[in-house]
RNA sequence: GGGUCUGUAGCUCAGUUGGUCAGAGCGCACCCCUGAUAAGGGUGAGGUCGGAGGUUCAAAUCCUCCCAGACCCA
């Protein structure tokens, strides 16, 4: 018993329970106090920036794990650019102004909402704004993302609005905004414009027609369908709507250019109508008896020209992709100031758009036949109207599912409205933008392919909002032309200037004729707001003006793949606008999470995992480590069996950190670490495995691969080190002199392993990192060590560590298993328990031999074994067993029980165990141990 | 329906421009240790590389189709 107080163990003050949820608020609580993230920009201080923009989140609703793992691996991003030498800051934002803000005012105040004013209601929506804002905050805080908390960027902030409109006004100079028409859900109730959230689907009656377009040129018709001439004197297409108030506005007859139509002729007329429902609108128009002239597909008929059937007007034949055979006719009367496929086929034919319905739902004044009427009362009139000129085919009633306001519960309709736009063409917008795509770095690489496809196909930026919570379109336009002023890009600065002080509020308190003077009279304010993806589109300018820390265009972008068609690219429009480049050089994006059968994660199915409960009981760290593990760029799965085996993983990491953590008690790098050269052989290996690693760890880094980090990291500790190194070393760190040689070149390496491990897993096991380079000596090789591991750049290893040893230490190790079998064959007859019970022959190729031979006394310990002799391999024993497929390094093992007795201290069995008088109980090398300054150990 | 992707052992990932067996770690099973101990070590069993065709002397790696799934549109 007395032997084993001199041997030297462990000990440590880190845990092995790493109790991560309790402890890791602790260490927040230090990094706040200690202001580490301003630190650490003192730190970075006039190192290459690296800059990542962050993408606002929204500020509504508690995070869930894709705001864990989008603020996560930012985090990971920013630590592993600094311990890589950068200085990389980062300013996280909130998105604040926009549509579901205001619904929860309007649910959290219900009716009292009417009673507030415009400016009440902004505040209202601002102090909402601000609540979530604290709340996500405090969470992305216990994930251990480190940035600069106190001083976010919002988008409600008078600053950001102001440079908003900067922007804006910029994108105006250069041209690319214009005033147009679009049709958008309109509440007759509210009289006002609905966005898509607050329309909700219910069944209601509608009028179903089925209506004649008369053809105007027959011949036309006949020789499109390649039919011969027909007596009848009469032909039409015959359009099907449940919305017959829409036609006075219609413009056109969409059909689809593969489908087939038919020219029917009826005996009294000829109808055209597609051929797969021909039967069924026949039979309902009471048409007995018919046949089919001639066939033709859609894409014939294109540009025919036919008579609106109430107005002197004629509408042509269009294609749309739109147009289906599910219901109808297969020809589809087209309104583009009434719906938004007629709107989005319009504009590919540059149809007008007509809107003769007011905000009340009455059809404008000078609208012929209908003028005053309310469109839903007007559907009766219309019908009269139809069969008055012979144009009614069929009538009837129809239930269907229909758009309704969810407020008001009352149908709603499509009206075109004045919006604004910013044009992808007029100025080169699109063209610019394609452009800039390919300067950027995409990872992967497919998302370059994936905007690309977006900005080719996209219409025009509707930029406006009919809303009350948001930056204001700051323009007057003309009271008699609507036509925004001469100098709407210089008021609009004047206007920023404004907001800058008092905030949006200073729009709708602005009094025109502060700015216009005289000519307020002849303008007004435009009411509307901009879209909040404009609001958020435009960090890249807001930001860098406020922050001169944060610069444009951004190193990287880095958000989940839907903003493809979200940020990334509202961020690409709007810089491409104003600076005629993209916002950013690379763009990086992470998939979605799905549980372990692959489907996403959602309520009904009961498969969520919220972040609050992970970091409340596994801790941060094993969250964070998920994240890191897993390969972000497709969809990432989570189950409580997935991050189980994290949780077991986190443990291997944190134990070998401990290990390492408890053999360097009492050791000081600055007077005990040992020269490269005078190392033992082994721990010269364990350096240079250490050196190698840590370049595919700050490779893998750069990459943001950081799954490879985790495998790559994990394995060494589980089979470099626990397999092999460590499992080796115990011996050699217990049993010689606390101040051997022999001891300290061990702890020299594992000093070094120490340091290179806490800086490689502190972006990733943040608290952790955090936690080791705490228990790590106060001094270092270099001197004093620092507050924070996150103030360190990655470990400078002794020069020369990067040289290969000479020893062959991949034969060893291949060895090192052909024997471990064998050991266990002996084990499993039941002659032995522990290696140390065995001693092993090795019959060696003359490779082998000439590696394994200079390690002499020294080899036992490779193997864990109380002996270990090496012989040529000829003349072996028949009953060694063949090892090592690799000619050269051939061997044969022999492993047997050991007959000598087990020395107490070092547990060896050797036959020198009571030689010593002194020491009865124990071997001859634990006497030299004990009584000397320690034995020599060049190998291992 | 369209655009962009994904599918290798129970889990997480490797598999360079098609030609050595399809590999690693974890987990699992069994064993050992009890001086890293709610730790540590060893051995072992697990995959027809989503499915079906095809190209090729040769395919997890190329092509087609199908199935399942994700994101964004319609």
């Amino acid at each position: 018993m007395e032997y084993k107080d001199t041997l030297n163990l462990p000990q440590t003050d880190f845990p092995m329970k790493a109790d991560l949820a309790r402890r890791e608020p602790d260490m927040l609580k230090w990094w706040e106090e200690n202001s580490i993230y301003a630190k650490l920009r003192e730190v970075a201080q006039g190192r290459p920036t690296f800059i990542l923009a962050d993408g606002p989140p929204y500020a509504n609703g508690a995070i869930h794990l894709g705001h864990s793992i989008n603020k996560v691996l930012k985090d990971v991003v920013v630590k592993s650019r600094t311990l890589d030498g950068y200085d990389a800051p980062y300013v996280p934002g909130w998105d604040c102004h926009g549509l579901p803000i205001e619904h929860q005012i309007e649910k959290a105040r219900g009716k009292e909402v009417k009673s507030l004013d415009a400016r009440a209601f902004r505040q209202a929506c601002r102090e909402y704004a601000m609540e979530q804002v604290n709340i996500q905050r405090e969470d992305f805080k216990r994930l251990g993302v480190m940035g600069d908390w106190d001083r976010p960027y919002m988008t409600m902030q008078p600053r950001y609005e102001a440079e908003q409109l900067r922007a804006f006004a910029r994108i105006w100079r250069n041209g690319h905004v214009y005033k147009g028409l679009k049709p958008v859900h309109w509440c007759l109730d509210c009289r006002s414009a609905l966005a898509e959230a607050e329309v909700e689907y219910e069944d209601k009656n509608s009028p179903a027609i089925d209506v004649r377009f008369a053809v105007k040129d027959t011949a036309d018709l006949a020789k499109r369908f390649g039919a011969q001439g027909s007596s009848a004197s009469r032909a039409s297409l015959v359009i099907w709507t449940t919305t017959p108030w829409t036609l006075p506005a219609n413009q056109a007859v969409a059909l689809g250019a593969d489908i087939k139509y038919s020219l029917i002729d009826t005996g009294s007329e000829l109808l055209v109508l597609a051929s797969e429902l021909a039967e069924a609108v026949l039979k309902r128009a009471d048409v007995t008896d018919s046949k089919v002239l001639a066939q033709a597909a859609g894409s014939a008929l294109e540009g025919l020209l036919l008579a609106h059937p109430f107005y002197e007007r004629a509408v042509p034949v269009i294609l749309g992709e739109h147009v289906t055979l599910d219901a109808g006719t297969g020809a589809v009367h087209t309104a583009p100031g009434h719906g938004h496929e007629d709107y989005v086929v319009g504009l590919k034919y540059k149809l007008k758009i007509d809107n003769p319905v007011g905000s009340d739902g009455r059809f404008v004044a000078g609208t012929p036949l209908f003028e005053g009427e309310r469109v839903f009362d007007a559907n009766k009139h219309v019908i009269e109207v139809l069969k008055e000129r012979g144009a009614l085919l069929h009538e009837e009633t129809l239930r269907h599912s229909y758009p309704h306001c969810w407020r008001h519960k009352t149908p709603v309709i499509f009206r075109a409205t004045a919006q604004w736009f910013i044009s992808m063409e007029q100025k080169g917008l699109r063209q610019s933008a394609l452009r800039e795509i390919g300067k950027v770095k995409w990872m992967p690489g497919w998302g370059e392919r994936r905007i690309g496809n977006m900005i080719a196909d996209r219409p025009d930026w509707v930029i406006s909002r009919q809303r009350t919570w948001g930056v204001p379109i700051a323009l007057f336009t003309h009271k008699a032309t609507g036509e925004a002023h001469p100098r709407s890009a210089d008021l609009l600065d004047q206007v920023a200037t404004l907001v800058e002080k008092d905030g949006i509020d200073a729009w709708a308190d602005l009094d025109p004729a502060k700015l216009l003077g005289a000519e307020a009279e002849q303008y007004e304010k435009v009411t509307d707001i901009m879209d909040v993806w404009f609001d958020s589109g435009v960090m890249h300018h807001c930001v860098t003006q406020a922050r001169p820390e944060i610069t444009a265009p951004a190193d990287l972008y880095l958000e989940g793949s839907d903003q493809h068609r979200g940020w990334f690219h509202s961020s690409l429009l709007t810089s491409a606008a104003m600076y005629d480049r993209a916002p950013y050089r690379a763009v990086l994006t992470h998939g979605f999470t799905i549980d372990e059968k692959g489907r996403k994660m959602s309520k009904s199915l009961g498969n969520v995992i919220v972040p609050q409960k992970v970091f409340n009981s596994l801790g941060a760290d094993v969250l964070r480590l998920w994240i890191a593990a897993t390969d972000y760029s497709n969809e990432m799965s989570l189950s409580d069996e997935i991050l189980k085996r994290v949780a077991e993983s986190y443990r291997r990491i944190r134990n070998t950190a401990r290990f390492l953590l408890g053999n360097l008690a009492g050791f000081d790098p600055a007077t005990d670490a040992m020269a490269l050269d005078d190392l033992v052989a082994v721990d010269r290996w364990a350096l240079w495995r250490t050196q190698q690693l840590q370049e595919e760890v700050v490779a893998a880094y750069r990459d943001y691969q950081f799954h490879l980090i985790y495998q790559k990291v994990h394995n060494f500790c589980s089979v470099d080190l626990g397999g092999f190194y460590l499992d080796v070393l115990k011996d050699r760190l217990y049993t010689t002199p606390a101040k051997s040689a022999a001891r300290r070149s061990a702890q020299t390496a594992m000093y070094w392993i120490a340091e290179a491990m806490a800086r490689w897993i502190a972006p990733i096991l943040s608290f952790t990192g955090e936690e080791i380079w705490r228990h790590l000596s106060p001094t270092t090789a270099a001197g004093k060590r620092g507050q924070s591991v996150f103030f360190e750049t990655w470990a400078q290893f002794p020069q020369g560590a990067a040289v290969r040893p000479t020893v062959d230490w991949d034969a060893i190790l291949e060895l090192r298993s052909a024997v471990a079998r064998e050991i266990e064959r002996l084990r499993n007859s039941g002659a032995i328990g522990a290696s140390l019970d065995a001693e092993v022959d090795l019959y060696c190729a003359p490779a082998l031999l000439q590696t394994l031979k200079p390690f002499g006394e020294e080899l036992r310990f490779v193997f864990i074994t109380s002996g270990a002799r090496v012989h040529p391999s000829e003349g072996r024993p028949a009953e060694a067993a063949p090892a090592q497929e690799d000619e050269s390094n051939a061997a044969w093992i022999l492993v047997r029980p050991t007959e000598a007795a087990k020395c107490v201290r070092c547990w060896h069995k050797r036959p020198d165990v009571g030689q010593s008088t002194k020491h009865p109980e124990l071997c001859g090398r634990c006497v030299t141990n004990i009584e000397t300054a320690g034995e020599v150990r060049k190998y291992t």
